[in-house]
DNA sequence: CGGCATCCGTGACGATACTG
DNA sequence: CAGTATCGTCACGGATGCCG
């Protein structure tokens, strides 16, 4: 266990960059804010990243109280990693990197990895915590608990519980979303992205 | 000049982290937000870096349109390095990171360097953007720009017009506020933070 | 097969010395 | 003052092996 490297600056941002600052730390736990995933499932989705760098990133990130490691029960029992409190408190600096990085997107070169889960983030964003929301894409269907203060904040597959709205949008949608290049209610208005259900969030977004 | 390095992953938090998630690189945004800095001074405020990584860094930032680097007219002819406003608009990152890295900011260690101009990202967060205040503290005095949309959002020495407010502190109160331990009003209310000035925003602090 | 540990080549980093 | 040059060290990425 290599003792933690520290700018010794005394200054919070910097305190936070010795502990989430390493190569793929913060990429580790926006994988994590999708619940609990196994280290295979981590070095899936995580293409690039080597099997000692992320081993050593998750014993990093455990000993600084950002992610635990739990045995589940059997069974299909397995070791998954997921974060604390604490570590789920990163959200805001993702969203605060997400929202900067849009310029940057651009369109998808031949090289860039995709996964669904990853349109959770501008959603996330673009709904401000407002309920349980499904999503369907071709890539694949997520969940989000937008506004979740316990627990994972979005999620592979269906939601677990009946959500407060579906969304159902294409591939072009949704990367013109993460781009920034169209808003929520304007997708909602010219029919690139569908609401369903019928509780008040839903009936909400179709209204705006 | 070498070819950016990059993680591959169709995501704007990732393709932020291309940018300005090397080593140093989001450190020296900070000290530029406090304004144009000429190449020993970075260099003298960020103790650890070594030359050519801190000249590296310049010229990626510069070539990735987050810094500009610019002659100053004589006298005093030098080479300062400057955020553009893209560069300016990565303070949410920064005020992120030093949000989440307050609990881990503790006592200062002995090895810890410290800079007045620090401070001024707490008190930035805390006046959420309402004016021009100048701080004075035994470490040396500073401004912030709370809320200004171009040129720099802090800096060293006195406000360049008359400010909205001036502040005066001990160093334990600021340690205390850029902890998170203490709230502004609190610090007010206390009397360990002064507040002098006539304009609004001075009469709205002293009365808050 | 999942979950690492080990080995190795390459590149990034940090310290010092040196130059226009 | 503003970097470049050099060099030792360490972190990273890729492959392979081990062990439950």
């Amino acid at each position: 266990m290599s003792p933690r490297r520290s700018y010794d600056q005394y200054c919070s941002a910097s305190r936070a960059l010795d502990v989430v600052g390493d190569r793929w730390t913060l990429l580790i736990v926006r994988e994590l804010l999708a619940g609990p995933r196994r280290y295979t499932d981590l070095h899936a989705d995580l293409p690039g990243v080597s099997t000692d760098v992320l081993a050593s990133r998750l014993k990093d990130m455990e000993r600084d109280g950002v992610t635990t490691r739990r045995r589940l029960p059997p069974p299909g029992a397995a070791y998954v990693y997921e974060l604390t409190a604490r570590g789920r408190q990163l959200l805001p600096v993702i969203q605060a990197l997400g929202a900067w990085g849009e310029p940057e997107l651009g369109d998808r070169r031949p090289t860039d990895a995709v996964r669904a889960h990853w349109f959770a983030l501008p959603l996330l964003r673009a709904l401000e915590g407002r309920g349980l929301v499904e999503v369907r894409l071709e890539e694949g269907h997520f969940h989000l608990h937008a506004g979740a203060e316990d627990g994972p904040v979005y999620g592979d597959g269906p939601a677990p519980r009946e959500p407060d709205a579906r969304l159902v949008l294409d591939t072009g949608t949704g990367t013109a979303l993460a781009r920034g290049e169209l808003g929520l209610v304007e997708a909602i208005r010219t029919g690139r992205l569908t609401v369903t259900g019928d509780g008040p969030l839903a009936k909400e977004l179709r209204e705006a």
